[in-house]
DNA sequence: TTGAATCTTGCAAAATCTACCAAAATCTAC
DNA sequence: GTAGATTTTGGTAGATTTTGCAAGATTCAA
């Protein structure tokens, strides 16, 4: 087989399936490693795909970014029912910030028929958003945190300090009686500022962020309003947050 | 056979398989491969085919898709080639601002190994760069402009009336001798601060460009240090330029 | 920080390309 | 129809490109 040829096969590889190792493209094209490496160096360069160590992706996947899908994976089915839920708290028109986690990017998915004001600092909700004109987006500036796909430091914290919002739907790494935290201290600041930005605050936690502490913290159960989780949040958990003049409510 | 007979029924197969090699046509044509070699020579001339090394493809096969905008298909290689040429006149860890365009977002996916920090209101260049960790990106805030990617409004120009860069890497709907004009006014804005925050100032234009002009004017011709564009730009309009003491570059 | 995986680089073998040549086929002029 | 010129064809030698491999450097994840 030819090089150009070998090219294409990996492009059409690719875009089935947004990721690849070395390995599988050698044996895909019949072709030794070296070759395939060479082949992957000339298309990054060209720019339709990405290399990454061990292996190529494709730049502009059709889904969802990557490493963001990957992390995606734990507890998957939840988190779709999770946000199903939170949806459906959602008016028409309204403004909505969107923090940056994965359940609450599920929710985004869902808010394209309520024709929504979205205020993010999450580059796939932007994404997803992108192609359509049925939501008006407002992106936060700011410097990019690879991996997460979100945008931190000043410009973000000063963005949400500017702006007033309906509701603010949220994420976080834990929530235990003494309130809320999360793992990426740099993301602190701009979810505070957040939540301070809108007039109701709903964090979506499946089960097993209930009862957990996480590293640095964020805020306490008082400023929330509303709290979505799934049928495997732990019942004394949830009584003590009712307690506590807390909606909660368990998606199916 | 006649060579008219053997090159048609090259073409024909060609159209079938897409690729070909040397021996696959050799055989398919009953004729040596040398005759094969030259057949496609003459063919490739006539460009209904193109060389491989060890055969050949179609010219325009139907699958080639690329997975970005429609708009990017235009001028293709012309892009490629200026992306390339442009990529080439950054150094190491410059602070690099880059426009919205379809070109400037080829010049951002050479850029990765010279780890510049860069600034910019593309959603797809932040994209691209959401993975690695070798570029530090500033994403300005905005609103989303769908169709094009690009973060517009009150939020971006601030942003970027606040930086200061090394460069800046722009695109433009047309350029005359009366000046660079944009398509879209929403960007005329945006545009000119990142202009007036770069100490060097980089447009990239294919040769459509050179010679047009569009709707609204976004900067005379003195504010730019150097234009990159193709072969096919037009010779006077590139003397024009350079006694006017721009650099223009012509990407191969 | 360590160990494993991956990348880079240089090199030699294999494949392919570029002339070039001679034989075969075709054309031209008579 | 035929001799000589012209074109086409198939083959060959040397240059070039591509390929696979392996040693040493680098990167990644734990």
């Amino acid at each position: 087989m030819q090089s150009e040829e070998r090219q294409k096969r990996i492009e059409e590889y690719l875009l089935k399936t947004e990721f690849a190792s070395l390995d599988e493209l050698s044996e895909q094209v019949d072709a030794s490693i070296s070759t395939v490496r060479r082949d992957l160096d000339q298309l990054a360069e060209k720019g339709t795909i990405r290399r990454t160590h061990g292996g190529a992706r494709v730049v502009n996947p059709k889904s969802d970014e990557f490493t963001f899908t990957a992390r995606d994976q734990h507890q998957l089915a939840e988190k779709e029912a999770i946000a199903t839920a939170c949806a459906a708290l959602i008016g028409m028109n309204q403004t909505v910030i969107l923090d940056a986690g994965t359940t609450v990017y599920h929710v985004a998915t869902r808010l394209e028929a309520k024709s929504p004001q979205i205020i993010t600092n999450s580059l796939p909700v932007a994404n997803f958003y992108n192609t359509t004109t049925k939501a008006e987006v407002v992106v936060s500036g700011g410097v990019i945190y690879p991996r997460l796909g979100v945008l931190i430091g000043p410009l973000a914290v000063e963005m949400f300090a500017k702006v007033r919002a309906d509701i603010a739907i949220m994420g976080a790494g834990g929530l235990s009686p003494d309130g809320v935290s999360n793992s990426h201290g740099l993301l602190i600041e701009i979810q505070r500022a957040m939540i301070h930005a809108a007039k109701k605050v709903i964090f979506c936690l499946d089960h097993t962020k209930l009862g957990r502490q996480s590293i640095s913290p964020l805020c306490g159960l008082d400023v929330i309003d509303t709290i979505v989780t799934d049928q495997a949040a732990p019942v004394e958990m949830v009584r003590a947050l009712r307690k506590r003049g807390i909606e909660v409510i368990i998606a199916p």
